[in-house]
DNA sequence: TTGTAAGCGTTATCAA
DNA sequence: TTGATAACGCTTACAA
């Protein structure tokens, strides 16, 4: 690989020392105009490109953030990572994307990857194994800015961006009620997820505050295994006792859902109503279309990445304290949901 | 940031050289085997970690390969992302990811940012709007290893992988044909693109070979736009002359066609036959379920890994030739293109 | 305003 | 088998 001309190089050529050029092209004041005006321009002419590894060596930073995220073939994350990029891309910014395809091992391996400081912050989404924290307690010790979304760890305190969980849950599960259901499912990924727990609880009081006893039954702990999954929901939909409502916490569950309805007998949404948290941008183009609540997706990646670019920028006035932030979600109400 | 014990240190706390730890943590067979346990335990026991960039700016490389898409929500993209992460985090390589939303000046700053030697190796699939390729000369002059996948730039001699995409279009407009379609409409995101180049030649081969003439206004060049797209097709399906099949060369397409479809009376598949490239895992969802041809994404993305992986590890005996390498797609054929 | 020199944390060369 | 030293390319005290 050619790397180019370096700083000697380039100051050898302009007859000047090395320190000098640098201070002109870093737009230093103690340099004159016209020096920086020739530095400039030579260094345009000859296509100096600065090592960033000299650089991240020097000033033990990297200019970039490292995100890590559950799953790669997912709306929600896509635009989350679009929304980083954007603000990241502004910044001068690069990103290493690490997906752990919710695997905890893959997750505590590439945390691990990133206690050498390859990556100046990491803004990440745990994977629904993830019950034992102590390789982000070490990531967190080490004083990586760290921040989370959507599916945050409570116990570090930092910052963490999620949508407003437990209302949207909430009212989403009093949708289904209101539209007739008698009888509503919690399908989640697992009872471990931060997300998982705060829509759980916002469907339990929208039955209990409807007079409507939970069934535990109807709170499916759903797996990694898309057609486990299928087989599950087609299970209870084909009990004796089947619900007739079903709220998904995720989108993949609501898709399993769809092709369990179809192993079966039963109509969407005269037999049975879904809705689901989603980013799908072809909700309306199911079979029926899909009622769901979308997540602020992009907003959040652009807050996550705002955020951590002041805190990196100006280290002294910005600090990521403890707390959590919510943007709030969007249902949007479609066939799925239709009452008789 | 803490970034935690230095080789420095390391060998001070062992009172040994830097020189010797070094080695010893790098397996060399100059130090003793004792040594090296001790060494190896040590460093264990500090949490040791050496610092990238010291090692990036020693040996001009940095682990570290660029993949550059021109879309993230695209299942195909997400899938071959999938493919190459898999190799590169199994040989130890991370990945910075960069998403040109299809637009060339974006895919222009972001090339110029891979020119200082930040990764090692770049893979890319070009935007639709991509037509002036200097930039990529550019980067191709660096000597940086580069391959492209899918979109790809014929003018730079490099290796490529695609998918069978001449084949793949013309059995699917054959396809059409043989379903009873007289009329079939190709729609297309840019004619600069190679895809659309190789996939328009196949169902034009496939047209004259059933003895139909291709209308030149049934071959659709579509913007980036989404709701502009849409009206398009919708005039299109409009007119006197409308076309009774149509296949899409992405994905997206064939969503605003089903969006398309819904601003008309038309029926798919009864009025309107729909196939298309697509690498949609709920194409079965849809309403009808699409017909799709489906490239081998994550193969693409594995070959792409490896390929890179070999030429970096091993350059003298690896050149990036300059061929296509194709690997085919599987056409699955679904209720959107059944015969009456 | 510019130049000299040290140092960031490694690895490689050469010497011991 | 191990140690001293230089070098990678940059920024920043400190000197001039």
């Amino acid at each position: 690989m050619n790397n180019g001309v370096n700083l000697k190089e380039l100051a050898a050529e302009l007859k000047l020392a090395p320190s000098t050029v640098s201070r002109a092209l870093n737009d230093s004041w103690e340099i004159s105009e016209a020096t920086k005006k020739k530095v400039i321009s030579m260094a345009e002419k000859l296509n100096y490109q600065p090592n960033p590894f000299a650089r991240s060596l020097r000033e033990n930073k990297s200019k970039t953030i490292a995100v890590i995220i559950p799953e790669r073939i997912n709306n929600f994350f896509a635009q989350v990572m679009d929304g980083i990029e954007n603000i990241a891309q502004e910044h001068g910014y690069h990103l290493l994307v690490y997906n752990t395809h919710e695997d905890v091992d893959r997750e505590k391996k590439i945390v691990n990857l990133l206690l050498n400081g390859r990556a100046d912050a990491v803004v990440m989404s745990v994977s629904s194994q993830t019950s034992d924290i102590s390789h982000l307690e070490k990531l967190y010790a080490r004083g990586l800015p760290l921040i989370f979304f959507d599916r945050i760890c409570t116990d570090i305190p930092t910052t963490k961006f999620i949508t407003n969980d437990y209302e949207s849950s909430y009212q989403g599960t009093k949708h289904l009620i209101q539209q007739g259901c008698k009888k509503v499912a919690f399908l989640m990924l697992s009872k471990e997820l931060s997300i998982t727990k705060e829509r759980h609880r916002g469907y339990l009081d929208a039955l209990l505050e409807a007079g409507l006893s939970p069934e535990p039954a109807f709170s499916l702990n759903c797996s990694m295994c898309e057609e486990q999954n299928i087989e599950l929901i087609r299970e209870m939909l084909w009990s004796n006792n089947r619900p007739d409502g079903i709220l998904a916490s995720v989108e993949k569950l609501a898709l399993a859902t769809y092709q369990a309805v179809k192993r079966t007998k039963l109509r969407i949404p005269q037999d049975l109503k879904v809705i689901s948290f989603s980013n799908m941008g072809i909700a309306g183009l199911l079979e029926p279309s899909l009622t769901t609540i979308t997540q602020p997706a992009i907003t959040i990646g652009q807050e996550c990445a705002k955020l951590l670019i002041k805190k990196l920028t100006k280290p002294k006035q910005n600090d990521l304290i403890d707390q959590v932030i919510t943007i709030p979600s969007k249902i949007t109400i479609r066939s799925s949901t239709l009452a008789e």
